[in-house]
DNA sequence: ATAAGCCCCTGCTGGC
DNA sequence: TGCCAGCAGGGGCTTA
Protein backbone atom coordinates (compact mmCIF):
# COMPACT_ATOMS: atom_id res chain seq x y z
CA UNK A 1 0.00 0.00 0.00
CA UNK A 2 2.58 2.12 -1.41
CA UNK A 3 2.89 6.02 -1.83
CA UNK A 4 6.67 7.53 -3.04
CA UNK A 5 7.62 7.53 0.84
CA UNK A 6 6.91 3.50 1.51
CA UNK A 7 8.29 2.77 -2.10
CA UNK A 8 11.71 4.33 -1.58
CA UNK A 9 11.93 2.51 2.21
CA UNK A 10 11.25 -0.91 0.09
CA UNK A 11 13.62 0.31 -2.59
CA UNK A 12 16.40 0.89 0.52
CA UNK A 13 15.76 -2.18 2.10
CA UNK A 14 16.17 -3.85 -1.34
CA UNK A 15 19.20 -2.56 -1.83
CA UNK A 16 20.51 -3.78 1.79
CA UNK A 17 19.25 -7.59 0.95
CA UNK A 18 19.41 -8.64 -2.60
CA UNK A 19 22.10 -5.76 -4.14
CA UNK A 20 25.25 -7.80 -5.83
CA UNK A 21 23.16 -11.18 -5.74
CA UNK A 22 22.89 -13.04 -8.82
CA UNK A 23 18.81 -14.75 -9.89
CA UNK A 24 18.41 -18.26 -10.11
CA UNK A 25 15.44 -19.82 -10.79
CA UNK A 26 12.30 -17.68 -10.71
CA UNK A 27 8.84 -18.98 -10.70
CA UNK A 28 5.52 -17.55 -11.70
CA UNK A 29 2.94 -19.05 -9.76
CA UNK A 30 0.28 -17.47 -12.01
CA UNK A 31 0.81 -15.96 -15.30
CA UNK A 32 -0.09 -12.22 -14.48
CA UNK A 33 -0.77 -9.51 -12.08
CA UNK A 34 -2.11 -6.35 -13.51
CA UNK A 35 -0.88 -7.17 -16.91
CA UNK A 36 0.50 -10.66 -17.98
CA UNK A 37 4.44 -11.52 -17.33
CA UNK A 38 6.03 -10.73 -20.44
CA UNK A 39 7.48 -13.60 -22.96
CA UNK A 40 10.36 -15.18 -21.47
CA UNK A 41 10.55 -13.53 -18.27
CA UNK A 42 11.95 -16.01 -16.26
CA UNK A 43 14.09 -17.08 -18.78
CA UNK A 44 16.06 -13.43 -19.42
CA UNK A 45 16.07 -12.89 -15.26
CA UNK A 46 17.89 -16.39 -14.78
CA UNK A 47 21.42 -15.51 -14.33
CA UNK A 48 21.72 -12.19 -13.86
CA UNK A 49 23.34 -10.00 -11.07
CA UNK A 50 21.41 -7.15 -9.28
CA UNK A 51 23.97 -4.51 -9.60
CA UNK A 52 21.75 -1.93 -7.89
CA UNK A 53 18.14 -1.14 -7.07
CA UNK A 54 17.22 2.17 -8.05
CA UNK A 55 13.62 4.09 -8.28
CA UNK A 56 11.47 6.13 -10.36
CA UNK A 57 8.04 7.19 -9.46
CA UNK A 58 6.78 4.22 -7.49
CA UNK A 59 8.43 2.07 -9.90
CA UNK A 60 11.53 0.11 -8.22
CA UNK A 61 14.07 -0.62 -11.30
CA UNK A 62 16.43 -4.16 -10.45
CA UNK A 63 19.25 -2.74 -12.33
CA UNK A 64 20.85 -5.81 -13.86
CA UNK A 65 23.96 -7.01 -15.43
CA UNK A 66 24.23 -7.17 -19.26
CA UNK A 67 21.48 -4.08 -19.91
CA UNK A 68 18.61 -5.30 -18.32
CA UNK A 69 16.57 -3.85 -15.93
CA UNK A 70 13.27 -5.47 -13.59
CA UNK A 71 10.72 -2.85 -13.49
CA UNK A 72 8.24 -3.44 -10.47
CA UNK A 73 5.58 -1.73 -9.11
CA UNK A 74 3.65 -2.20 -5.80
CA UNK A 75 0.40 -1.22 -6.97
CA UNK A 76 -1.91 -1.17 -3.62
CA UNK A 77 -1.11 -3.91 -2.17
CA UNK A 78 2.33 -5.50 -3.56
CA UNK A 79 5.13 -6.53 -1.02
CA UNK A 80 8.49 -8.07 -1.31
CA UNK A 81 9.89 -10.16 1.44
CA UNK A 82 13.36 -11.43 1.62
CA UNK A 83 14.12 -14.74 3.10
CA UNK A 84 17.28 -15.85 3.98
CA UNK A 85 18.68 -19.83 3.09
CA UNK A 86 17.50 -21.94 5.44
CA UNK A 87 14.96 -19.61 6.84
CA UNK A 88 12.82 -20.24 3.37
CA UNK A 89 8.78 -20.48 3.70
CA UNK A 90 6.84 -22.06 2.16
CA UNK A 91 4.67 -20.18 -0.81
CA UNK A 92 1.58 -18.52 0.67
CA UNK A 93 -1.66 -17.27 -0.77
CA UNK A 94 -1.12 -14.58 -3.29
CA UNK A 95 2.65 -15.08 -3.03
CA UNK A 96 2.96 -14.97 -7.18
CA UNK A 97 6.25 -14.53 -7.88
CA UNK A 98 9.48 -16.20 -6.19
CA UNK A 99 13.67 -15.32 -6.70
CA UNK A 100 15.90 -17.68 -5.77
CA UNK A 101 19.29 -15.38 -5.10
CA UNK A 102 22.45 -16.57 -4.44
CA UNK A 103 25.83 -14.58 -3.78
CA UNK A 104 28.25 -14.50 -0.95
CA UNK A 105 27.63 -17.40 1.59
CA UNK A 106 24.97 -16.31 4.03
CA UNK A 107 23.51 -13.60 1.65
CA UNK A 108 22.36 -16.21 -0.54
CA UNK A 109 18.03 -16.81 -0.21
CA UNK A 110 14.46 -15.59 -1.75
CA UNK A 111 13.27 -12.65 -2.55
CA UNK A 112 9.09 -13.43 -2.30
CA UNK A 113 6.33 -10.80 -4.06
CA UNK A 114 3.01 -10.69 -2.71
CA UNK A 115 0.17 -9.03 -3.97
CA UNK A 116 -3.30 -9.97 -2.48
CA UNK A 117 -5.46 -7.45 -5.45
CA UNK A 118 -2.66 -7.70 -7.96
CA UNK A 119 -2.83 -4.06 -9.17
CA UNK A 120 1.43 -4.24 -9.30
CA UNK A 121 3.25 -4.98 -12.37
CA UNK A 122 6.77 -6.54 -13.45
CA UNK A 123 8.29 -6.34 -16.57
CA UNK A 124 11.85 -6.09 -18.14
CA UNK A 125 13.11 -2.97 -20.11
CA UNK A 126 16.23 -1.77 -21.97
CA UNK A 127 18.13 0.01 -18.95
CA UNK A 128 19.45 2.46 -21.93
CA UNK A 129 16.71 3.85 -22.91
CA UNK A 130 14.66 3.49 -19.78
CA UNK A 131 13.72 6.97 -19.90
CA UNK A 132 11.79 6.18 -23.41
CA UNK A 133 9.77 3.38 -22.16
CA UNK A 134 6.08 3.73 -22.31
CA UNK A 135 5.88 3.52 -18.66
CA UNK A 136 8.62 6.73 -18.17
CA UNK A 137 8.01 8.64 -20.88
CA UNK A 138 5.36 10.97 -19.62
CA UNK A 139 6.36 11.26 -16.02
CA UNK A 140 7.29 14.13 -14.70
CA UNK A 141 10.01 15.22 -12.46
CA UNK A 142 10.98 13.73 -8.77
CA UNK A 143 10.08 15.74 -6.49
CA UNK A 144 12.93 16.18 -4.94
CA UNK A 145 15.04 16.69 -8.07
CA UNK A 146 16.11 20.46 -9.43
CA UNK A 147 13.12 19.82 -12.04
CA UNK A 148 10.63 20.28 -9.69
CA UNK A 149 11.01 23.57 -9.08
CA UNK A 150 8.64 26.66 -7.56
CA UNK A 151 8.85 27.57 -11.03
CA UNK A 152 7.90 24.70 -12.61
CA UNK A 153 5.04 23.82 -9.98
CA UNK A 154 3.66 27.48 -10.45
CA UNK A 155 3.58 27.09 -14.66
CA UNK A 156 2.07 23.53 -14.19
CA UNK A 157 -0.47 24.78 -11.82
CA UNK A 158 -1.64 28.01 -14.47
CA UNK A 159 -2.03 25.71 -17.25
CA UNK A 160 -4.51 23.57 -15.69
CA UNK A 161 -8.24 23.94 -14.67
CA UNK A 162 -9.00 20.54 -12.96
CA UNK A 163 -8.99 21.09 -9.36
CA UNK A 164 -5.45 21.46 -7.66
CA UNK A 165 -5.47 17.97 -5.63
CA UNK A 166 -6.25 15.77 -8.25
CA UNK A 167 -3.70 17.74 -10.40
CA UNK A 168 -1.00 17.45 -7.70
CA UNK A 169 -1.73 13.30 -7.92
CA UNK A 170 -1.44 13.57 -11.92
CA UNK A 171 2.10 11.86 -12.49
CA UNK A 172 2.65 14.23 -15.43
CA UNK A 173 2.99 17.38 -13.28
CA UNK A 174 4.96 15.36 -10.56
CA UNK A 175 5.16 11.42 -9.22
CA UNK A 176 5.33 10.13 -5.91
CA UNK A 177 2.33 12.36 -4.48
CA UNK A 178 -0.33 9.97 -4.33
CA UNK A 179 -3.93 10.33 -2.36
CA UNK A 180 -2.40 10.67 1.40
CA UNK A 181 -0.21 13.19 0.84
CA UNK A 182 -1.40 15.71 -1.70
CA UNK A 183 -4.13 15.83 0.98
CA UNK A 184 -1.65 16.49 3.43
CA UNK A 185 0.68 18.58 1.62
CA UNK A 186 -3.06 21.32 0.65
CA UNK A 187 -3.26 21.13 4.12
CA UNK A 188 -0.13 22.23 4.85
CA UNK A 189 -0.13 25.03 2.28
CA UNK A 190 -3.35 25.94 3.29
CA UNK A 191 -4.77 25.62 0.27
CA UNK A 192 -8.63 24.39 -0.34
CA UNK A 193 -8.28 20.74 -2.27
CA UNK A 194 -11.28 22.04 -4.82
CA UNK A 195 -9.93 25.33 -5.84
CA UNK A 196 -8.72 24.93 -9.14
CA UNK A 197 -5.44 24.71 -9.87
CA UNK A 198 -4.83 27.90 -12.01
CA UNK A 199 -6.13 29.52 -9.22
CA UNK A 200 -3.88 28.30 -6.13
CA UNK A 201 -0.92 29.11 -8.83
CA UNK A 202 -0.37 32.25 -6.80
CA UNK A 203 0.80 29.66 -3.25
CA UNK A 204 3.14 27.56 -5.44
CA UNK A 205 5.93 28.65 -3.33
CA UNK A 206 4.15 27.11 -0.01
CA UNK A 207 2.58 24.23 -2.26
CA UNK A 208 5.89 23.16 -3.36
CA UNK A 209 7.62 23.20 0.30
CA UNK A 210 4.77 21.03 1.29
CA UNK A 211 5.15 18.72 -1.01
CA UNK A 212 8.61 18.14 -0.07
CA UNK A 213 8.06 18.59 3.37
CA UNK A 214 5.11 15.90 3.96
CA UNK A 215 7.10 13.33 1.60
CA UNK A 216 10.41 14.22 3.48
CA UNK A 217 8.68 13.19 6.96
CA UNK A 218 7.21 10.25 5.95
CA UNK A 219 10.32 8.50 4.23
CA UNK A 220 12.36 9.10 7.49
CA UNK A 221 9.62 7.64 9.31
CA UNK A 222 9.02 4.97 6.64
CA UNK A 223 12.66 4.38 7.11
CA UNK A 224 12.68 4.06 11.19
CA UNK A 225 9.22 1.84 11.09
CA UNK A 226 10.79 -0.08 8.41
CA UNK A 227 14.22 -0.62 9.21
CA UNK A 228 14.28 -4.56 9.99
CA UNK A 229 11.91 -5.13 7.22
CA UNK A 230 14.07 -7.45 5.27
CA UNK A 231 15.08 -9.48 8.47
CA UNK A 232 11.08 -10.07 9.31
CA UNK A 233 9.92 -10.96 6.22
CA UNK A 234 7.95 -7.58 5.12
CA UNK A 235 5.39 -8.22 7.64
CA UNK A 236 5.83 -4.39 8.98
CA UNK A 237 5.43 -2.99 6.13
CA UNK A 238 3.16 0.04 6.53
CA UNK A 239 3.75 3.52 7.94
CA UNK A 240 3.05 4.62 11.29
CA UNK A 241 3.29 8.47 10.15
CA UNK A 242 1.05 11.18 12.48
CA UNK A 243 -1.59 12.22 9.44
CA UNK A 244 -2.71 15.92 10.23
CA UNK A 245 -5.77 15.33 8.03
CA UNK A 246 -5.71 12.47 6.44
CA UNK A 247 -8.58 9.51 7.31
CA UNK A 248 -9.59 11.88 10.50
CA UNK A 249 -12.89 13.15 9.44
CA UNK A 250 -14.77 14.45 12.22
CA UNK A 251 -11.37 15.06 14.32
CA UNK A 252 -10.11 18.62 15.23
CA UNK A 253 -7.76 20.46 12.64
CA UNK A 254 -4.79 20.20 14.20
CA UNK A 255 -4.34 24.15 13.92
CA UNK A 256 -7.65 25.62 14.48
CA UNK A 257 -9.72 22.68 15.98
CA UNK A 258 -12.41 22.86 13.84
CA UNK A 259 -13.78 19.55 12.46
CA UNK A 260 -11.82 18.61 9.42
CA UNK A 261 -13.95 17.23 6.70
CA UNK A 262 -14.20 14.54 3.46
CA UNK A 263 -15.18 15.22 0.59
CA UNK A 264 -14.50 12.77 -2.99
CA UNK A 265 -12.37 14.00 -5.83
CA UNK A 266 -11.90 11.94 -8.94
CA UNK A 267 -13.59 9.22 -7.13
CA UNK A 268 -10.46 9.11 -4.24
CA UNK A 269 -11.17 10.51 -0.58
CA UNK A 270 -10.04 13.72 0.44
CA UNK A 271 -9.61 15.32 3.57
CA UNK A 272 -8.84 19.06 4.81
CA UNK A 273 -9.85 21.59 6.83
CA UNK A 274 -12.77 24.23 5.86
CA UNK A 275 -11.60 27.16 8.39
CA UNK A 276 -7.98 26.59 7.41
CA UNK A 277 -7.76 25.88 3.94
CA UNK A 278 -8.80 28.45 1.48
C1' DA B 1 -5.63 18.31 -25.62
C1' DT B 2 -7.70 18.00 -21.03
C1' DA B 3 -10.77 15.87 -17.70
C1' DA B 4 -13.84 12.65 -15.69
C1' DG B 5 -15.29 7.94 -15.25
C1' DC B 6 -14.48 3.07 -15.25
C1' DC B 7 -11.98 -0.87 -14.33
C1' DC B 8 -8.60 -4.27 -12.66
C1' DC B 9 -8.78 -7.52 -7.65
C1' DT B 10 -9.08 -9.06 -2.79
C1' DG B 11 -9.62 -7.95 1.99
C1' DC B 12 -11.31 -5.46 5.73
C1' DT B 13 -14.63 -2.70 8.32
C1' DG B 14 -18.81 -0.95 9.86
C1' DG B 15 -23.71 -0.89 9.84
C1' DC B 16 -27.78 -3.46 9.98
C1' DT C 1 -23.40 -13.86 14.61
C1' DG C 2 -23.77 -13.21 9.71
C1' DC C 3 -24.25 -10.59 5.59
C1' DC C 4 -23.28 -7.05 2.51
C1' DA C 5 -22.22 -2.50 0.90
C1' DG C 6 -18.63 0.48 0.75
C1' DC C 7 -14.02 1.60 0.79
C1' DA C 8 -8.82 0.99 0.33
C1' DG C 9 -2.67 4.46 -0.09
C1' DG C 10 -2.42 3.10 -8.04
C1' DG C 11 -2.77 3.93 -12.55
C1' DG C 12 -3.99 2.96 -17.30
C1' DC C 13 -7.63 2.99 -20.54
C1' DT C 14 -11.89 4.73 -22.57
C1' DT C 15 -15.16 8.17 -23.22
C1' DA C 16 -16.84 12.91 -23.69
Amino acid sequence: MPELPEVETVRRALERSVRGLTIGGVTLRRGDLRAPFPQGFAATLAGRRIVAVDRRAKYLLFQLDEGKTLVAHLGMSGRFSFHAQGAVPAPALHDHVIFELHGGGESAGALFYNDARRFGLMTLAETASLAEHPLFAKLGPEPFSPDFSVAYLRRALEARAAPVKPTLMDAAVVVGVGNIYASEALFLARIDPAKPARAAAGKAEALHGAIRQVLAAAIESGGSSLRDFVSIGGETGYFQHAFQVYGREGEPCAACASPLFRSVQAGRSTFFCKACQK
